[in-house]
DNA sequence: GTTGACAATGGCACAGTGTGCCATTACGCT
DNA sequence: AGCGTAATGGCACACTGTGCCATTGTCAAC
């Protein structure tokens, strides 16, 4: 007979696994969002999972992991999509469609989370410890497009990855405050913002070449 | 008489309560630096600051933000150096520039802290957790100087806030990783990046513009 | 110098967190 | 059916962060 899975006997477990841990996920969601972040307890999460505490703590480390996690998945999604973009794009250009493809359905699947994260200053933070973590992903995306372009030094990378999460991030803020416009706009106005910015700094480098000259 | 200080009363309380800040702050960083950031406890570091725990918490919520301190003390200090740069320079040669003034003291005079980050993630992150408050103040720098000179938008001035934090970031860690080198090179280094990335991206975007045309 | 506010401190007490440990259960496999 | 491993639940415990109140210290006016 043939064997479909990757592992052996691990995959059954895994997938119940990721079972469990999207029940403790979705339970949480839900009161942070009815209650507020700072008003759940753990122990509320699990009862309503239908978990233990302890095994609540086995999957994550504390209630801000839970709220961690969307941001970690989206961070993924986003590496992904870098490392998909044509190879004619330039990081930036590549970094811009990415955005493009994967925060505008990240958001609508998690509007209970944004807004979560709008009420309380605590979740926000969560989530903003995850960043670093997400700048390391996208750093590396931005090193395995440019393996196949330009080339880009690691420092250069890592701005650019700084930059991607800074620019996801003020998309969302504005997102959330003028919630009737289209995100591809928002990304066009933020980008432009940041080509504005480097056309200014580089003729201002060029004339300053010129002068020295 | 003449009566030398701000508020009638409070100036001398307020001068004791910095000297008890600053005594549990020494009193924690020699804990963290001879035992490592995980394994030292609030309850010791009070006892070796000669106060209650309970006093403890008065003046810090938690260890982190003992940490945290120090990372918010730079931002300031930075934000209005930056706010002191000759109206002349760009906005990222200010950036530079400040970062070349305040850094290279800053490292020095916290040099057990930084080696307390280095050993421990959860320092790190507490550190980290400074970020969003700190790039607040330099963003708001970035924009008096921008009032009498160049007229950047408010997004530019978020973006260049986010470079600037990245940056002195990646210069600490330059200067960690090989000790000997001078500060002022690094940050030429790191800024020879950020200006190498907009130069390529500018071009890129010149290009484009010419092929539609 | 005494007294009277008022801020700072210390010492509980308490709810909540995160983890090690072990007994129990559930499940996959032969 | 039965064996073995992994997941779970239920303590127990050390630590955190905060409200509360009693005590101490400090400054100012009398």
């Amino acid at each position: 007979m043939a064997v479909q899975d990757t592992s052996p006997r691990n995959s059954l477990q895994a997938k119940k696994q990721e079972v469990v841990r999207g029940e403790i996920w979705n339970a949480a969601i839900d009161l942070f969002f009815e209650h507020g972040f700072d008003n759940v307890h753990v122990d509320q999460i699990a009862a309503k999972a239908g978990v233990s505490r302890r095994t609540f703590f086995r999957y994550y480390g504390s209630k801000e992991d839970v709220m961690g996690a969307t941001v970690k998945r989206y961070g993924e999604a986003l590496a992904q999509a870098i490392r998909d973009q044509k190879a004619e794009l330039s990081s930036l250009e590549a970094a811009k469609a990415a955005i493009k493809q994967v925060l505008a359905p990240t958001l609508h699947q998690t509007e209970r989370v944004v807004q979560v994260a709008e009420r309380s200053p605590a979740a926000r933070m969560a989530q903003f410890l995850q960043v670093p973590l997400l700048e390391r992903e996208v750093t590396w995306a931005f090193a395995n497009r440019s393996k196949r372009a330009t080339k880009e030094s690691s420092l250069e990378h890592r701005i650019l990855a700084s930059l991607t999460m800074t620019a996801t991030g003020m998309c969302v803020e504005i997102w959330v405050r003028d919630q009737k416009r289209p995100m591809p706009e928002i990304v066009d106005e933020v980008f432009a913002a940041i080509v504005h910015l480097f056309r200014a700094e580089d003729e201002k480098a060029e004339s300053a070449r010129r002068a020295k000259r």
